[in-house]
DNA sequence: TGCTGCCAATGATGATCGTCAAATATCGAA
DNA sequence: TTCGATATTTGACGATCATCATTGGCAGCA
């Protein structure tokens, strides 16, 4: 068995041990890994790497949320990705030994292992799984943007923000008695960049999805009652039509 | 040199010899390629594969213009993507093992050259430098889609329809006198979907690009006046204004 | 010629959104 | 706690968009 290997490992102990791009690795590449491996303690709001510098490692995301915004000259930034734990970051500047087109910042406490830049090249080089893993990860993030962009084209503001805010219960959100309850970890702009508006019609689309019934809304805290799966679909359709 | 192999290269008499996926391997896998390899020419209109089947190889368009849509449940679709000669695609199904999430359609005569599914994992697997080319495809997908997602959250409709012509007017216009024709390639349904806008809107926003100056549209005879790029700043503003 | 089918353009109308400005709420630091 | 900066909300208004219905143009065909 590979005990010997998942104690040395740097991811051997995190939870997202069997997804890692990292694994498996010849025995030889653990201690490459190891010595390049670095874990980050982010306080939200901190920023993990900024835009336009160059790339210096492979980042993982361990707990917590990040953020990844691209920074326009005039000053405004569009939130493209959300990061959770087990995701992999900055692989496109890796992959591409190019800068970083956005910055990554905490949007929670978050934990971060990093490897280094030289140390990664060097892993990736004698070990093809660990290239297939990180195409993977491309495929899903391709997969992702493609969705964004087709729900962008098919369902209004409104549907979209819905959608988000129950993607986002689903993952923060608690159950209380038969509604779920979270403390939304995104403020209203990230929101509106999310679904492609601005801050005062994101405050619009709360008003309008609270007056519907679909959520209950004080500041960033958000409560929706547990709908069965089989209304879903009513549903939908009643806030389309409202 | 490599001359022997470029004569038995499939891609080897291909302008984007240089910058093709399969190209270096060894000398074994060239056999290997040339067996899986296909030549393929697709009329206006032809499929080159469907939504929802599972992928049979990798696509590379040697000429003409290919359009990749995703089909929606209600029947109507969106476009995702032009694919112009050099370009590759079904790699995400093909790198995925999965089913092609988008059909391929020819807008223009296209030639196609096709790797066999099984014959492409046999070279990937053999050679990681087509894999480290396949990932930087991968990187080029990625750029582009968050290109879409700022454009589509930064600059309006009519601003990206003028960016968009531009754009398929460096590639498929022709200078006459001084102004730049063309003949569009897609209907005005895909353009909207292109835009993220209804067909009727896209008809609108055609008028008012006509109406500012900035095209002389008749049907799908598209004409522009050859603008000095130091004016492109202050073109974009007049249109911003208008 | 007349018909059909498809694409594009137009008109009318209500819904939604962006923008500017002002009011209010919130949060952290003093 | 109080203050001040920032975030959020609200109002007003014009611009833009989706939708439905209609019209016009054009190719293919009987």
């Amino acid at each position: 068995m590979s005990e010997s290997h998942d104690m040395q490992h740097p991811c051997g102990k995190c939870a997202f041990y069997e997804g890692s791009v990292w694994q498996p690795v010849e025995s030889g590449s653990v201690s490459t890994l190891a010595r390049g491996f670095l874990r980050k303690n982010l306080a939200a709001g901190q920023v993990l790497y900024e835009q336009d510098v160059e790339n210096k490692g492979v980042f993982c995301v361990s707990s917590g949320l990040m953020a990844l915004r691209t920074l326009h000259a005039d000053g405004s930034s569009t939130l493209l990705k959300l990061a959770y734990p087990g995701d992999v970051i900055g692989f496109r500047s890796f992959l591409g030994s190019s800068c970083h087109k956005t910055e990554a910042r905490a949007l929670l406490p978050s934990r971060i292992c990093t490897v280094a830049h030289r140390d990664a090249k060097r892993v990736v080089h004698g070990n093809p799984t660990v290239l297939t893993k990180m195409a993977a990860r491309c495929i899903s993030e391709i997969d992702s943007c493609h969705e964004r962009i087709i729900a962008a084209a098919t369902t209004s503001n409104k549907q979209r923000l819905s959608d988000l805010l129950h993607g986002l219960m689903a993952v923060h959100g608690k159950r209380v008695g038969n509604h779920m309850r979270m403390h939304l970890p995104l403020s209203r702009s990230d929101l509106a960049d999310l679904i492609g508006v601005q801050p005062e019609t994101m405050s619009r689309l709360f008003k309008r999805l609270q007056d519907d019934g679909s959520f209950v809304v004080s500041g960033r805290d958000i409560q929706t009652p547990i709908e069965p799966p089989s209304q879903h679909v009513m549903d939908v359709k009643a806030t389309n039509i409202a």
